[in-house]
DNA sequence: GAAATTTAGTTGTATAATACAAATATGTAG
DNA sequence: CTACATATTTGTATTATACAACTAAATTTC
């Protein structure tokens, strides 16, 4: 088992930093990784404050209110006030940023589609739920 | 196998995301990313020059200099002038610097560890192989 | 072989993502 | 009503990075 924890945390490691790298010279579409994750998680989890998606991504909520802030600038999110809470907003996605979002993941499945051009069906499925498994996990790690 | 992508890409980002969060907040051992794998990669392929370093991580030789220096200003790393080469220099790793990098290894296999507590054997095995295939193809996308 | 060009590395400067702290405005409890 | 708590924004500092300018040494060209 050693030897492959060995591997993992060797592996993740290069992974970060080949991710990183192609992301600051070959930039996917127009959104960076963090409105990307935003966008996605309005357009599947709803209207949501800075607060909850702050919680959500593990980041502070001040780093996250500039993002909203910079989607809504761009027209990819609007703000809802929440009508029982003076204080607070909702986010919700726009048809531009459905669309955006789109394109984008397009653009993100095309570069995957790269990399494991020469992997079998089974091979990408089981990365895919490894991937996945492994995100669900370390949430509370 | 588009449904595939779909996850790959997604969870992909996810993980870049869970993994930065994480070391931010929790700081594995001494060593951040970038001093973790020039040490590991000088630990195993030998004294390197930061340009070689550079091109091995993708990233700018100014910035893998600044790094190397500041490893070499911790004691983990130690330079050696190109006998046939007056510009150039390898930077080898010192005792302190290989028992620092085994610190360290040891932390991130820890932590992957408790990620992965609930896994199967073979579940481990086969992510950290399809995690190394994937970076390997990433090289040059 | 001197001048021009290339190369290895360092240092200066700018940018972007982030956290933490301070500020604002609204809500809630005593 | 006053004090405290909460949602969000804005100010400031840090850090990793790239690009550009620089230095010194090597190579090429004439």
């Amino acid at each position: 088992m050693d030897q492959s924890l060995e591997v993992i945390e060797l592996e993740l490691a290069v992974l970060i930093r080949r991710i990183t790298s192609y992301s600051t010279h070959k930039k996917i579409g127009k959104l960076d990784r963090s409105a990307y994750l935003i966008l996605h998680q309005i357009a599947v989890g709803g209207a949501a404050g800075v607060k909850t998606l702050a919680g959500e991504f593990q980041l502070d909520i001040s780093t996250v209110s500039r993002q909203a802030a910079a989607l809504e600038h761009k027209g990819y999110l609007y703000k809802i006030p929440d009508p029982t809470d003076g204080r607070a907003y909702t986010f919700q996605i726009t048809e531009l940023g459905i669309k955006e979002l789109n394109e984008d993941k397009q653009a993100r499945m095309k570069r995957a589609k790269e990399v494991t051009k020469n992997w079998t069906d089974e091979e990408r499925e089981t990365f895919g739920t490894l991937l996945k498994k492994f995100n669900q996990a370390a949430i509370d790690v």
